[in-house]
RNA sequence: GCCCGGGUGGCGGAAUGGCAGACGCGCCGGACUCAAAAUCCGGUGUCCCCUAAAGACGUGUGGGUUCAAGUCCCACCCCGGGCACCA
């Protein structure tokens, strides 16, 4: 498509002009700004806003920062980019202090795989890869305050990353432990669970046999926070799906411990513990369950079920997770020969060992219910284990594999209360023998904190071997990683930091003898954990953020980025923000006060897009053949924000016109093709073709004149749109309200500056290099990024008539022009004089006349009683059926 | 299986319970042009119909509430996402 306008001088030209101005900068509580500077000329203040002032004008918004992948920006990326930025820039034309800042979450996989594979090493890596998203992120003008650009690998932040793990250390909330990690032996590597297949094979090399061998980790005791992470969820305003999938991770449920005595062997007399949700069923409790890696699982063993149990026991320890879940019909089990004590009714009852139940939740062991759960009603079924039942639905349906809440039924003191009343009544009594209590219990795990990887943050310990575990002195932070030659890791499951022996070796810091440093790196959500932190404050080296600072932006007004952040990213920010609230650091309990998920951006063919598909669109040459302006609206105009739409070369295309349509609205036909003409004579580019533009003129029918009352209701029906919508984030319908205004626009003969000028100001948030060229042309002194939003006023929207749709029986029938401010009476009155409706309803009774003033009439007729047997319209009113 | 979203013209999508389809794309026609592109103007849900008028039908399906339903209620179908033996 030819180029609709000269984007490619224009676009340079005003990021050139922002980034030399400093037009974005975000300045902090009392500090002083420059004279020059528009915001100091919008507000006529020297100082900015320290956080005394309340603080009510300002405004955080804030992107998921980017992994610097090699492949460079994603359309994906800037969908969200823009929608902030055009808020941004929204909110600073209404006076609102404006911080929206961009960074680089550059630790990661892909670069240590690329340093393995071709001996790169990782920084080298991604300083390229970052020089290029940079590049592309600003070539479409985003109004990033670039002075506060942070990078997770930058030296400065990883001291402070480090800080902050040692303050949850020194809180207890970092702890060490063996746990089961994913091996793989062909990478001879740990992996992480997203790299291990549903079929057992590793997801980077694709090698067989990938299986859990325990090891050494680092563990964050996010578990601590469940109750708070999941209640603090009311202080946010997320979208619903959202907070829905973090409650569900959380996993709270109530319910009670309960204490069996074992009935046989060496073991009898003691208690076997198991965790129900459910304890107004235990008189329906038919057998028990424990899972394979139980403690007592060995000496509850009969001697007779010995052999039996030992081979299930090492079966299931073969087993990843993967294969127990695939092979979740199946209810595989083992009888262990003894039996265990029913505490309400003296039961003796069998005991299972089943992977069906898993040891890392509540006990470790279940009761079971056949009759009343739906695992247990499988695997009674299975291994044929009688049910009995003990509650009934209240609508008396079926009580077999009821699973709801209804009557106990059988159950001793419960029987006849509802399960609610039998839940209590029965904990009670267990709290009163001795043999239960109520407890809570969450599927949230405590958070596996360390990776086996080169790439990424040192966790700051030192072990010694008198000292034991110890933190690195904060004035020895960061640690650093060492240089080396070869990251793939060792064989034997150590980091490849193992092989940095000089590295490792240190003093301790509290004996001073030989010690050596933790290997472990930490994982990528480490430094995605606080950045919205640092963004506040990103030079400081005394604090990882200035308590001013914090105080004063906190917390983040609007959060955007994509869904598959909803759980984990997320919840660990949450909880780090959580950690350094309690600490006194940080003074919102939340980070995150809205939060909005774009939707993904699918290629033409209305698939993801992939390298495999050949359906990746490239922003460099989007940008290049229809401009930064044209890119951004087209995203913006694809469709709803959160949802997810496919590419369209041509709707982009649609949108570039209509940006060539706001330049001729605008220009000066004539001036502008002596313009083009000297590029193609004198070249397209470079500072020549640059200057070239100041030639062009302004259309003729700019002038100062009075708009007339249609042009007076056509600008400021925008207005009021354009404001109603961005406030909503409704960006499609804003810029449909834009094309209408050019729309009539283009027909005027007379184009009131000010009018135009009003439309400029709309359109600058969506298309800000176009319309800053345009503001310039209308002798605009500077900058439109700080000038007044304009106000719409509802005087030059109210019309002095009406046009109301008429409908009999709710069909459209006629249209009625009535004075707009004509009472429904008056309305009333017209509808009944109104020769054609009378016609219409000629020969009918009318009912009913609804009058809704401004929107519609209805009339509600009914044909007379008809003569002969034949139904008439109304005949829905039963008098049919027979 | 469970929990969230969502099904509207040829396409992307608009519609506080009040004229379904704003805006854009595509398509059709016209103007400009030697011609094409670009641009400008007009038309464009489906059916019936030579055309028009008029009419009928139309928001996944079936029912319901209402003067009035894309919108609210019930049941179901399909698509997308998340979780998945958590006792």
């Amino acid at each position: 498509m030819r180029r609709q306008y000269p984007f490619h001088l224009i676009e340079p030209k005003w990021q050139r002009s922002w980034r030399d101005q400093d037009t974005f900068r975000a300045f902090d509580p009392g500090e002083r700004i420059p004279e020059a500077h528009p915001f100091r000329r919008r507000h006529g203040r020297a100082l900015a806003p320290s956080a005394a002032d309340a603080y009510a004008a300002k405004a955080y918004l804030l992107d998921m920062f980017p992994y610097p992948s090699g492949a460079g920006l994603h359309v994906g990326h800037p969908e969200g980019y823009t929608a902030t930025d055009i808020l941004c820039r929204y909110r600073r034309m209404r006076g609102l202090h404006v911080l929206h800042p961009m960074g680089w979450d550059a630790f990661g996989l892909p670069a240590e795989q690329y340093a393995m594979d071709t001996g790169t090493h990782p920084a080298v890596t991604t300083k390229k890869n970052v020089d290029t998203f940079r590049r592309q992120i600003q070539m479409l003008g985003f109004s990033y305050d670039w002075r506060r650009e942070v990078n997770t690998t930058d030296p400065a932040y990883v001291r402070w990353t480090q800080w902050i793990f040692l303050q949850l250390f020194k809180k207890g909330l970092a702890y060490e432990s063996e746990v089961p990690v994913w091996w793989c032996d062909g990478c001879k590597a740990v992996l992480a669970n997203e790299e291990v297949n549903a079929d057992g094979t590793c997801d980077r090399k694709g090698h067989a046999g990938v299986y859990r061998r325990p090891l050494r980790q680092w563990i964050l005791r996010i578990t601590a926070y469940a109750d708070r992470l999941l209640q603090d969820l009311e202080l946010v305003d997320w979208p619903e799906s959202i907070k829905e999938q973090q409650r569900n991770w959380i996993g709270r449920s109530e319910g009670a411990f309960v204490d069996f005595a074992l009935a046989d062997g060496a073991a009898a007399g003691e208690k076997l513990r198991v965790f129900t949700t459910r304890p107004d069923t235990l008189f329906g409790a038919t057998y028990m369950v424990l899972a394979p890696e139980h403690p007592l699982a060995d000496r509850i063993v009969a001697p007779s079920h010995k052999a039996a149990v030992a081979a299930y026991r090492a079966d299931a320890a073969r087993k990843s997770e993967v294969e127990r879940a695939a092979l979740e019909k199946e209810k595989s089990g083992v009888f262990t020969g003894s039996h265990a004590i029913n505490p309400v009714n003296g039961e003796r009852i069998p005991i299972w060992i089943a992977d069906y139940v898993m040891m890392g939740y509540g006990a470790g062991a279940i009761m079971a219910v056949p009759a009343h759960d739906e695992r247990d009603f499988a695997f009674a079924k299975q291994h044929r284990l009688p049910l009995r039942i003990v509650v009934h639905p209240k609508d008396g349906g079926e009580a077999l594999g009821f699973t709801g809440e209804g009557v106990s039924v059988e159950s001793g003191l419960l029987t006849g209360l509802s399960t609610w009343d039998a839940k209590r009544k029965i904990t009670a009594w267990l709290v009163e023998r001795g043999v239960g209590q109520a407890a809570v219990q969450y599927k949230l795990r405590d958070w596996l904190f360390s990776r086996q990887r080169y790439w990424g943050e040192p966790i700051p310990i030192v072990h010694c071997p008198k000292c034991g575990s110890l933190p690195v002195p904060e004035e020895q932070l960061p640690v650093l990683l060492p240089e080396m030659r070869e990251y793939t890791p060792t064989g034997n499951a150590e980091p490849p930091l193992a092989k940095a022996t000089d590295w490792v070796r240190c003093p301790c810091p509290k004996c001073g003898g030989a010690a050596a440093r933790e290997t472990n790196t930490m994982p990528q959500w480490a430094g995605s954990c606080w950045y919205y932190l640092r963004y506040l404050d990103p030079k400081n080296s005394s604090a990882f953020v200035d308590r001013e600072k914090e105080r004063a932006w906190m917390p983040v007004d609007l959060y955007v980025g994509g869904a598959e952040h909803a759980v984990l990213h997320l919840l660990y920010a949450r909880f780090w923000h959580k950690v350094l609230h309690d600490l006194g650091l940080v003074s919102t309990p939340e980070p995150f006060a809205r939060l909005v998920n774009q939707g993904m951006i699918l290629g033409e063919d209305n698939q993801k897009m992939s390298k495999s598909r050949g359906n990746v669109i490239n922003p460099d040459e989007v940008v290049a053949e229809y401009g930064a302006d044209a890119f951004r609206l087209y995203e913006m105009f694809m469709g709803p924000i959160e949802a997810s739409k496919p590419w369209s070369t041509q709707g982009l295309q649609g949108v570039s016109r209509f940006l060539g349509r706001v330049w001729r609205l605008f220009t000066d036909e004539a001036s502008v093709e002596a313009f083009e003409q000297s590029l193609t004579l004198r070249g397209h580019d470079g500072p020549a073709a640059e200057q070239a533009l100041a030639a062009i003129r302004p259309h003729a029918a700019l002038v100062d004149a009075a708009p007339t009352p249609d042009q007076q209701a056509a600008i400021h029906r925008a207005i009021r749109k354009v404001t109603e919508d961005l406030e909503t984030l409704g960006f499609n319908t804003a810029i449909s309200a834009l094309m209408v205004f050019v729309n009539e626009a283009t027909a005027w003969s007379v184009r009131p500056r000010d009018t135009m000028r009003s439309f400029l100001l709309l359109l600058a948030p969506f298309a800000p290099h176009l319309a800053e060229e345009l503001w310039r042309l209308l002798d605009g002194q500077e900058t439109l990024a700080y000038a007044p939003w304009p106000a719409w006023d509802s005087r030059w929207l109210t019309v002095a008539e009406v046009e109301l749709p008429v409908q009999i029986n709710g069909k459209l029938r006629d249209r009625l022009v009535v004075p707009a401010a004509a009472a429904p009476e008056e309305i009333e009155r017209r509808v009944r004089e109104n020769a054609k409706i009378q016609a219409l309803i000629a020969g009918k009774t009318l009912r009913k006349l609804i009058v809704v003033p401004g929107k519609i009439i209805n009339l509600v007729v009914q044909d007379p009683l008809p003569s002969s047997a034949e139904p008439a319209d109304g005949a829905r009113d039963g008098r049919l059926a027979e």
